[in-house]
RNA sequence: GCGCCUGUAGCUCAGCGGAUAGAGCGCAGCCCUGCGAAGGCUGAAGUCGUGAGUUCAAAUCUCACCAGGCGCACCA
């Protein structure tokens, strides 16, 4: 069992016992919080409940506390119980119980921090989606990697977890990108074709036009121009996907499904779902066009679904999209992460959910803040239209995948951020990214050098380890797991790496004060004691990291 | 105009209704002939945007205002 839970069970055992006793009143409903104290001179855990139920008791609380403290039940685990403040009540563990976790880290292995409290639920992750008309602009990078954090974090709770990229296949974007192809196939033929009105004048569509050219030999330039347009649609969409796929994979995201939009129409659930939303009077027609009667579910306005020349809409295929993902494929729950430029999709993707009768509950999304990125001190814009793009693979090449991972990910999805390029390039190696890789390159060096000096640690007693730092340290690296639950409950990716950067700082501060391998004889079970505590702070720091997607270098 | 989000140290950002608001960078110092100094320690630095309210307790919840971002398409 959890520690927290024991304690949480402690409490309202004595509480129970109290209340048996006629000491404290009885009381309502409540929640039990047991909480970290951030000054430790307030013990390792502690509860606010006496402060709590003052009201409902009618007591102070610091006489409530005292009575809960005097039903405490005993527990080997707890060496410490007793009123503070106003009215918490203060926990301290035991030391026995911390060197028991060295143990139980140990064993634990790679599993540490894993948790089941999403044990049973099937959970789809959407996120980054961009149409596939060229490569990812720094602009996506954000919640490309809040996205795939919260995936980790979601399986570490135990969840089955879908990654999935919806691929905007059989939208005007596609179309526009496959127009600008055929012109830049023809200019690579040798023809005076301008760029259609609408265009991605970015120069990789013409490196993709003459690589197209070079593959077939310019058999296209004798094509009707439809016919050319509807033969590049696949060779360019495929270049595009190649492009954003090992763009991603250079983030360490790997998916487990790219869903094709086109796929919708091809098995005729396009149709279907659109004819039950119509049969159930959500489809109106108006104006030539077809509409979603957004307003009948309380929302501003109507939505557009089908335009009055025939084209459906994203919003529409995003309705259907959604309706494949709860009564297909059956998710318990699905998060879609969006730039918050989608802000004005949220209502209507809401107003269709309800109209296809999921449970609003289940969908769930996160709406990143859009990152600007400054440059010799002057803010950037970024537009694909205006052939302004620097790329993620720039970024990535520019600072490293592992700091953009970081960067990204140690800021809540809806804090509005600015990425400075210059600070990101100067300051990488003081970066707080490298604090964290580096405690897990020093503790990779301590046991390289454990091996080395042929001292096996096996059988090493953790009941030596009675320094305030060590202790320290072990509990900052059990918390581990609680840190997992609340960051998956809550959604916020950003919990981990502020997390690893207190597990490295206790590691630290430990290796300051604690030297592990001495060349003194009789320091051996000491030794060998700090060693076992050295495997269980790696294995918390490379859990972190690992739940990050970022690499735990041995060297660096 | 309406809606959503944000405002915390010089900068970039954490912060779970609780105890003396934190980190990194930057700034002023100290510490390696001992496992990696990409480290440790000390210090300076805050009207938690402003004002009111709820509460035993507010950076955290509510309201108003100010400032910024985004949205309010037969775009995606």
């Amino acid at each position: 069992m959890r520690i927290t839970d024991q304690l949480r069970d402690a409490v309202v055992e004595a509480l129970a016992a109290a209340q048996g006793q006629g000491v404290l009143p009885s009381a309502g409903a409540f929640e039990i919080t047991i909480e970290q104290p951030r000054d430790q001179g307030h013990g390792d855990f502690a509860t606010s409940l006496p402060l709590k139920l003052a009201r409902t008791m009618k007591m102070a609380p610091p006489i409530i506390a005292a009575a809960i403290v005097d039903a405490f039940p005993d527990d080997a685990d707890v060496k410490n119980v007793e009123v503070a403040g106003p009215g918490f009540i203060n926990i301290t563990l035991a030391d026995a119980w911390f060197q028991s976790q060295v143990e139980a880290i140990r064993a634990a292995g790679s599993e540490f921090g894993n948790t089941d409290s999403k044990t049973g639920q099937k959970i789809q992750l959407e996120f980054v989606s961009v149409n596939p008309t060229g490569p990812l602009h720094v602009g996506h990078a954000r919640g490309a990697v809040i996205g795939s954090g919260l995936a980790n974090l979601l399986e570490a709770a135990g969840a089955d977890v879908t990654r999935e990229y919806y691929v905007n296949d059989a939208g005007n974007q596609m179309r526009v990108y496959t127009e600008t192809l055929y012109s830049r196939y023809m200019q690579a033929a040798g023809y005076d074709v301008p760029l259609p009105e609408t265009s991605y004048p970015g120069e990789y569509v013409a490196e993709q036009a003459q690589q197209i050219f070079e593959d077939d030999g310019g058999a296209l330039a004798d094509l009707p121009k439809e016919e050319a347009i509807a033969a590049l649609y696949k060779p360019g969409l495929e270049r595009n996907l190649a492009l954003i796929k090992t763009d991603l994979e250079d983030l360490n995201i790997i998916y487990d499904v790219w869903f094709s939009e086109q796929s919708l129409f091809d098995s005729g659930r396009f149709d279907t779902t659109m004819k039950e939303l119509e049969d159930d009077g959500f489809i109106v027609d108006r104006d030539g066009a077809r509409w979603f009667a957004s307003t009948q579910l309380g929302e501003d306005k109507d939505n557009v679904v089908i335009r009055s020349s025939g084209g459906h809409t994203y919003f529409a295929s995003d309705i259907v999209y959604h309706a494949e993902k709860f009564k297909e494929r059956n998710f318990d729950q699905v998060i879609d992460v969006w730039g918050a430029d989608h802000h004005g999709h949220v209502a209507r993707m809401n107003a269709a959910a309800k109209a296809l009768g999921i449970d609003p509950d289940k969908l769930t999304i996160i709406l990143n803040q859009l990152v600007s990125f400054k440059e010799d001190g002057e803010s950037l814009r970024f537009s694909k239209r205006k052939n302004v793009i620097v790329t993620v693979r720039d970024l990535i090449e520019d600072v490293g995948a592992d700091a953009v991972r970081y960067t990204f990910l140690s800021r809540g999805a809806e804090s509005q951020m600015e990425f400075d390029l210059d600070l990101a390039r100067k300051q990488s190696p003081e970066n707080p990214v490298y604090y964290i890789q580096y405690a897990h390159a020093r503790l990779s060096g301590i046991l390289r050098n454990a091996v080395e000096k042929g001292i096996d640690w096996a059988d090493g007693d953790v009941s030596l380890l009675t320094h305030d730092l060590e202790i320290a340290l072990v509990r900052q690296i059990t918390a581990l797991p609680d840190v997992v639950d609340r960051a998956a409950d809550r959604l916020e990716p950003q919990q981990v790496p502020h997390y690893a950067t207190e597990v490295a700082r206790a590691l630290q501060r430990f290796y300051d004060a604690c030297r592990v391998i001495s060349e003194n004889e009789d320091d051996l079970p000491v030794s060998k004691a700090r060693l076992k505590l050295v495997e269980a702070a790696q294995i918390a720091i490379a859990r972190c990291l690992s739940l990050m997607g970022m690499n735990a270098p041995e060297r660096m």
